[in-house]
DNA sequence: AACGTGACTTATT
DNA sequence: GAATAAGCCACGT
């Protein structure tokens, strides 16, 4: 397994149920602000596993699971409304629901502190 | 060893 | 504020 695949499995399993973060956030957790897409990349080459992926949507709130796997789409729907997550429309409130990292998180991924306030204050509502 | 793809995001018109 | 462009890079072929 990449590295880049073990840390982006660190990340997410820090998320806790009833809450979702972005791909976005995910790479910015790791260390690699610019690397959404492979965060996505990813998740959908992880198994089942004991990984909530269903918890991680896109900046908007939307599930953003695209071609054919409309059954996953509809899965994770499923899974946040399990978790009591509002879903209207493939959609979740982020404002309401995501989850923000505190330092103390953070600093458990060895990322710099330097790195970790610019992280933390930019998703910060 | 290239090369195309894409569960994303940000900047620019 | 919608549309477009550009950046990004892990992974499969």
């Amino acid at each position: 397994m990449s590295p880049f695949k073990q840390k982006v499995i660190d990340a997410v399993s820090l998320i806790p149920s009833g809450k979702v973060v972005s791909y976005g956030q995910i790479a910015a957790y790791i260390g690699a602000p610019r690397s959404a897409r492979q965060v996505g990349w990813i998740l959908r080459e992880l198994g089942d596993k004991n990984i909530p992926w269903w918890r991680v949507v896109n900046k908007n709130g939307i599930i953003s699971i695209s071609g054919n796997l409309e059954a996953d789409r509809d899965l994770q729907g499923k899974l946040l409304e399990s978790e009591k997550i509002e879903v209207k429309d493939f959609q979740v409130d982020m404002r309401k629901y995501r989850f923000v990292a505190d330092e103390k998180l953070l600093k458990r991924l060895q990322l710099s502190d330097e790195y970790i306030q610019t992280v933390v204050t930019k998703f910060s509502i």
